[in-house]
DNA sequence: GATCCTCGAGTTCT
DNA sequence: CTCGAGGATC
């Protein structure tokens, strides 16, 4: 780095730092700041005479805003450095040790919100008041009281300060942002962003409706005579305050490790945002003897998760034409590794998305996967916009066949019915796993099928012979007995899974079971009345049935014929067990598939739900259950994992 | 008429 | 897994 360029760097930095704690309104990920930072650190310790007084390192924490009172923290809040690898570790910890021995460390979650100093006094809490610089925040205490999980009197009677970090929980975050995104507001970028705007809230009823939850990490000004770290945060828990998720003793490099990649590998599964894990030495002596640096503590370290948002630019939006004639913008964008998965695709829903974000091709923008989310474009970086981006106009035509496309509420629809997307996309649908299950028949194959003639249709798949997939590219004779076999293998299917498979609009795999139990291979001929009759099943649903039946009554006779699927067997009333006519919803993965277990369940006569509700009787839970758990967690729902569910089994 | 519960349909990456 | 909308329920 040159002298110019690390006055440039400073200004750039000081730019993001404004729009990240002013604005509340970052323009750019903390990955690129923290780089910059990093580069401008470096270059200030080669040449100390060049020190700009505006540069950040020179300060503490961010600036102190208008329209609060402020108050001085009794005890300095201070930050945290910053580790990113294990390489980081092993020097902190070998200078660490050469300050002292003989220590142990205490590590928990390093919550992604924002920075709170609670004062109690004779048991009352008097005073809570923002991070500011470290030295001086804003009073806030009026909002803070609005936050449930902070107690408003506690078991201690001495002066204590308790600090922690407010946060969101990605659950109200989206929650949140859905609801700005649809009265016009910006959304925020990001969980700490909200909690952050929250907590600054003038009219403290905003602040209430926001859910938010405190983290204690911490004590200032305090006089709990413990020895150990671990040891006061117990006293902190025990006055009322909430623990976190994970925490643990280490006393070696390896330990240390391994919590750290347990947290990272269970960041998804926890409520709030996490973006690190905090070391600390546990022994308090220990801590007064290293002391601090200018910055920072000596005895404490924050050990960075890798980012899950990063910056990335969008090369091209595709269409997708799905089996319904749906058509589907879908962003490319520069491919980008993010969390181990490199990331060149990211959906954008529908086209009034695109414009909502205001989205155009060539545009920087941030970029964000979490766990299995789908990746998700977060915001446009408008300030970084040359000039030369393009609009993305709204298609009128289908990409594939180029007929007329057509406005039905959201989606934008292809109206052909022999759309090659369409088609192929639909008899894909035919062979999937709530269908016909057939093995080996995915989409490349069917686009195979498709293009050589040989299939237009389902029907066409069941007058396939050795000798014609033979002349195909890529089938030797293994791959084409194969195929016949799956196929000659989904003769006698359950009743259910061939409506199911015909693809009707609106009909999925529960009103095809409802229609197979009610009608058998009758439903052909089913009056509209009887269909609205059946549990679940209304107006629209019927008609989009009888619709199908009209125009396709043929193709559908036939296949009933050469597939002879199982007219469902009367239902035996199942035994009495403890599943017997409950609603259970199966979340995680389990030592069996899921749709074995759901199979299972079924036949003991309990109804397997996609979605928990509070009507929900039991959510059966796998590894790395998701949010359906969480969900539970919050409505109160019975949680049993698969032992405790096996267990059950009569 | 409003609200809650479910289902259907769409997508990404390992 | 999430969104949006159909269906059921009050």
């Amino acid at each position: 780095m040159k002298k110019n360029q690390y006055k440039i760097a400073v200004e750039e930095l000081n730019l993001y730092a404004k729009h990240y704690y002013v604005l509340d309104n970052p323009i750019t990920t903390d990955e690129v700041y923290d780089t910059l930072y990093h580069e401008v650190v470096a270059y200030e310790a080669q040449n100390p005479q060049d020190i700009i007084a505006s540069s950040p390192t020179q300060r503490v924490g961010d600036s102190v805003s208008e329209g609060f009172v402020k108050e001085a923290h009794l005890s300095r809040m201070w930050s945290l450095e910053d580790i990113f690898n294990r390489d980081d570790l092993e020097a902190w910890l070998k200078k660490t040790y050469k300050l002292n021995a003989n220590i142990s460390f205490y590590c928990e979650p390093k919550y992604d919100g924002a920075s709170l100093d609670l004062v109690y006094e004779n048991g009352k809490l008097i005073k809570g008041i923002t991070r500011g610089d470290g030295r001086i925040g804003e009073l806030i205490t009026q909002n803070v009281k609005t936050i449930r999980s902070i107690p408003l009197t506690i078991e201690h009677q001495e002066l204590i300060e308790i600090r922690g970090e407010v946060v969101i929980f990605k659950e109200e975050f989206e929650k949140i942002n859905a609801r700005r995104l649809t009265e016009g507001e910006a959304p925020f970028a990001n969980p700490r962003n909200a909690a952050a705007g929250s907590l600054r809230q003038l009219d403290s009823s905003i602040t209430a409706k926001r859910n938010l939850v405190f983290l204690p990490y911490g004590i200032g000004e305090n006089n709990l005579e413990e020895k150990l770290l671990h040891k006061k945060m117990q006293r902190i828990y025990a006055m009322g305050f909430r623990k976190p998720p994970q925490s643990a003793i280490c006393n070696t490099v390896e330990e240390i490790e391994s919590i750290y990649k347990k947290m990272v590998q269970e960041r998804d599964s926890y409520e709030m945002m996490l973006d690190g894990m905090v070391i600390k030495v546990n022994e308090i002596q220990s801590q007064i003897d290293m002391g601090y640096t200018v910055k920072v503590p000596r005895w404490a370290v924050a050990y960075k998760f890798p980012a899950l948002e990063k910056i990335t630019r969008v090369k091209d939006i595709i269409l997708q034409v799905g089996r319904t004639g749906a058509v589907t913008p879908v962003a490319i964008v520069e491919p980008t590794e993010i969390d181990g998965a490199i990331v060149e695709r990211a959906t954008l829903h529908n086209f009034d998305e695109i414009q909502r974000k205001d989205i155009r091709l060539g545009d920087a923008v941030i970029i964000l996967r979490s766990g299995d989310v789908i990746p998700k474009i977060m915001k446009v970086l408008v300030h970084k916009r040359k000039g030369d981006e393009k609009e993305f106009v709204k298609p009128t035509h289908c990409p594939i066949c180029a007929s007329e496309l057509l406005q039905e509420d959201v989606l934008l629809k292809c109206q052909n019915l022999s759309c090659e997307a369409r088609v192929v996309n639909a008899i894909a649908y035919f062979a999937s796993k709530p269908c016909l299950n057939i093995d080996g028949l995915g989409i490349k194959i069917v686009e195979t099928l498709f293009k050589s003639g040989l299939v237009t249709n389902v029907v066409d798949l069941f007058s396939l012979t050795l000798d014609s997939l033979l002349t195909l590219e890529g089938f030797k004779e293994k791959k084409a007995q194969n195929l016949l076999d799956a196929l000659e293998n989904a003769k006698g299917s359950e009743y259910w899974r061939f409506i199911n498979a015909l693809g009707i609009e609106h009909i999925g795999e529960v009103a095809s079971k409802t229609l197979a139990d009610t009608f058998g291979a009758a439903f052909v001929n089913a009056e509209r009345e009887a269909i609205i009759n059946c549990d679940g099943i209304g107006e629209e649903m019927a008609d989009s049935l009888l619709e199908f039946i009209r125009v396709n009554r043929q193709t559908i006779e036939k296949l009933q014929v050469i597939l002879q699927a199982k007219a469902p067997t009367k239902k035996e009333e199942a035994t009495e067990n403890p599943f017997k006519g409950k609603t259970v919803v199966l979340t995680g993965s389990m030592s069996q598939s899921r749709g074995a277990i759901k199979s299972m369940l079924e036949a003991l006569g309990a109804k397997v739900s996609s979605s928990v509700s509070k009507k929900t009787d039991f959510v059966i839970y796998g590894e790395d259950a998701g949010s359906k758990y969480d969900k539970a967690m919050s409505l109160g729902v019975k949680t049993l994992d698969e032992a405790a569910m096996r267990g059950l089994l009569p």
